[in-house]
DNA sequence: CGGGAAAGTTTGTGATCACATAAGCTCATG
DNA sequence: CATGAGCTTATGTGATCACAAACTTTCCCG
């Protein structure tokens, strides 16, 4: 999920045993639900690797994360405290540092911790056990995708979805959050 | 998924493993699988059952359902044709057929078929796919419900469905997706 | 007659093994 | 130098087992 992995990247049973400290059984269990949810896939012959997704897989994932996403952070607006924003915009400096120190898997990962810690408020477990399937899916490539763009400046989406949190501006959440949701993935696909 | 297990059964894996000529193994990685899924939930000793839904866990992936489902059909309005229209109303004889029998099983086995032949046509596996896992998710459910139901008339908003793709008209396309979805839990609810 | 302790049974877990197959490698050949 | 056949290695699969924890049943005592 973090971009820890490139995509295509292979995986065994007692590779991941061995690095766990644990026998072929465990390691199955959790590829094969990590398969099921379509985090790894399985070749016909049962080898493990992560996703090589194609330009159409990513971009249909791109819509999930807006479809879902939109509807989180709009179920999330109600109950959205001073508190909460608080949070999420000492979470977005970490962001922010991520993007100066180019370090992918941390941006990645403090990314989703602002998304998450929005759509916690939401109160919709299901929704948001969806919405991280879908991040679980796209971390390899998420991985390609920021560590090929270069990029400087902090996400601007985030500081949108904090200003239409504190107006209460459910429409503009709602852009802001699908902007960016898609801005990212929309790149990688050019 | 077609509502052949009633919500809180108990599964036992030496007991799926006989039922299918198998080991525990094979057993262990369809539960594991099923239960990541959401289709079977464990409980902290690892014992397995069917999951008994909150009301709320209830509402929720009915909206799930109509965030989804909506997309998809939307998706596969452009693409629906006479011949799709066709299969459509052919399997809704189907379900017509199963509401008469009283064959709740019957019924929600050909209710899905009709909505899953629709959103084939939208070519966005991974979105299907996400449809499909909340299906799962509310199969004993839904054998509860349309157990407790004692439906009479075939399904309405399936005609609408029909007549909004004879018609191309894809707002009323989206309103009797959502209507239909989210209709029959509404009665469960209350 | 009720309740709880203890014995017995059921159940999931993780390890190990034999086996079949796929992948990688070596080496001879054109 | 490329190529492919044959061999070696690596890998996933399913079965079986020992064990611990949880559940069920039995039985005794208040």
């Amino acid at each position: 999920m973090h971009g820890e992995m490139a995509p295509g990247q292979a995986l065994t049973l007692r590779g991941i045993g061995k690095e766990f400290g644990v026998s072929m059984t465990p390691a199955r269990e959790a590829v094969r639900r990590l398969a099921a949810e379509g985090a790894l896939s399985l070749s016909t012959s049962g080898r493990v690797s992560t996703p090589e997704l194609t330009r159409d897989r990513i971009e249909e994932l791109a819509a999930l994360r807006a479809l879902l996403e939109v509807e989180l952070a709009s179920r999330a607006l109600p109950r959205a405290h001073m508190a909460l924003i608080d949070r999420l915009q000492s979470i977005n400096m970490a962001v922010a540092e991520m993007v100066t120190k180019r370090d992918a898997v941390g941006y990645i990962r403090s990314n989703l911790e602002f998304h998450r810690t929005l759509y916690l408020r939401a109160q919709a477990p299901a929704m948001l056990a969806m919405a991280e399937t879908v991040w679980l899916q796209l971390g390899p490539t998420m991985r390609a995708l920021y560590g090929r763009l270069r990029r400087t400046e902090p996400p601007h989406y985030h500081r949108l979805i904090i200003a239409a949190l504190k107006a209460g501006d459910e429409p503009g959440l709602r852009l802001a959050v699908r902007s960016d949701v898609t801005q990212g993935l929309r790149l990688l696909v050019t």
